[in-house]
DNA sequence: CTGTGGTCCTGTATGC
DNA sequence: TGCATACAGGACCACA
């Protein structure tokens, strides 16, 4: 369920609520929450108590937490439910916490709630950074220079080995939106499918790729190699604004499932123009939204707005 | 190799 | 009321 701006509302509040802290003890008492970790529960436990949180940091929807002096961190996928939260030790834990992190400190202690069990925690090993977006340099209109150019590996472009395949996401540093258009050229598919493509360019869900449609006016299954360039880059600079402006307000929460680590929900569900909103009037041109199902889920568009053709 | 569809779960809303 | 069905912010993996 989470999208980018609803895991960086998730990042930005681990971020200054562990950061500095040390874990004392962790308790997963859910399988299904560590299938990812092959080592197991007892393994998965043990090396993390006592480690000393250094940092919080994303990419797309993948969150990992980075310790002193490790090189191994922990991963956290939210799936489509998944919570991170911070409780004190006496609030009794909601049904469906599947892990437990306890600090030394004995302050508030960090819980994964997670009702569909899509989501999980695993440990992994960082990766020294590889560019993950040399493949489509290909052009490129060289202006280097601003960021030493050599590719001198800053330490926060590692990301754990597991997710190296996940493409870079809007709001990364080394994210370049003419790679992005290169991609995209290349995918033989319609153009939302494209968009959740997390190999492409990640952080993107169904929310936001409707939302993203919406605003560059783009039929959901237009195919994407036939594109302009122009048209693409006006897709990605919205699917750039869409999510700042979600991110602004804390996220787009329906219900209680998507909350950040407080427990709070966001605001953006009141702005959106598409998603969710069939039969109501485009907010451009008054025609009634509609809404299709395919790749069995649902995407909201508008029939006069954004043609198929 | 690339693209597509099925599948993993639980809970809620809707309809017969 | 009961029961069945549809649907939900996602990603992996087996197949064509």
């Amino acid at each position: 369920m989470p999208e980018l701006p609803e895991v960086e509302t998730v990042r930005d509040g681990l971020q200054r609520w562990i950061v500095g802290r040390a874990v004392a003890t962790v308790q997963a008492s859910h399988p299904r929450a560590l299938r990812r970790h092959l080592l197991g529960r007892q393994e998965f436990e043990g090396w993390l108590a006592g480690r000393q949180v250094e940092s919080v940091r994303r990419r797309g929807k993948y969150l990992w937490v980075e310790f002193a002096g490790e090189r191994r961190c922990l991963v956290a996928h939210l799936g489509m439910s998944g919570q991170l939260l911070l409780q004190t030790p006496e609030t009794t834990p909601s049904r469906h916490t599947h892990a437990s992190f306890r600090f030394a400190d004995e302050g508030p202690e960090l819980r994964f709630v997670d009702q569909r069990t899509f989501g999980g925690l695993y440990l992994d090993d960082l990766e020294s950074a590889v560019s993950p977006a040399r493949a489509a340099s290909s052009g490129s209109s060289s202006r280097a220079g601003s960021s030493g150019s050599s590719g001198s590996d800053d330490s926060s472009a590692r990301v754990p080995h597991s997710i190296a395949h996940i493409g870079l996401d809007p709001f990364d540093p080394s994210y370049s939106i003419d790679s992005a258009i290169a991609r995209i050229r290349q995918k033989r598919s319609g153009i939302k499918r494209v968009l959740l493509d997390q190999t492409v360019v990640s952080g993107v869900g169904n929310i936001y790729a409707d939302e993203s449609l919406w605003r560059a006016r783009l039929h959901p299954e237009r195919e994407a190699a036939v594109l302009r360039p122009a048209s693409l880059r006006t897709l990605l600079d919205c699917v750039h604004e869409v999510m700042s402006d979600a991110l602004s307000v804390g996220g787009t929460s329906f219900d209680a499932l998507y909350v950040n680590v407080n427990g709070e929900s966001g605001y953006f569900a009141r702005d959106l123009d598409a998603y969710g909103r069939e039969g109501q009037e485009c907010h451009r041109c008054g025609t009634a939204i509609r809404r299709e199902t395919f790749m069995n889920r649902s995407s909201f568009f508008c029939p006069r707005c954004q043609r198929r053709a």
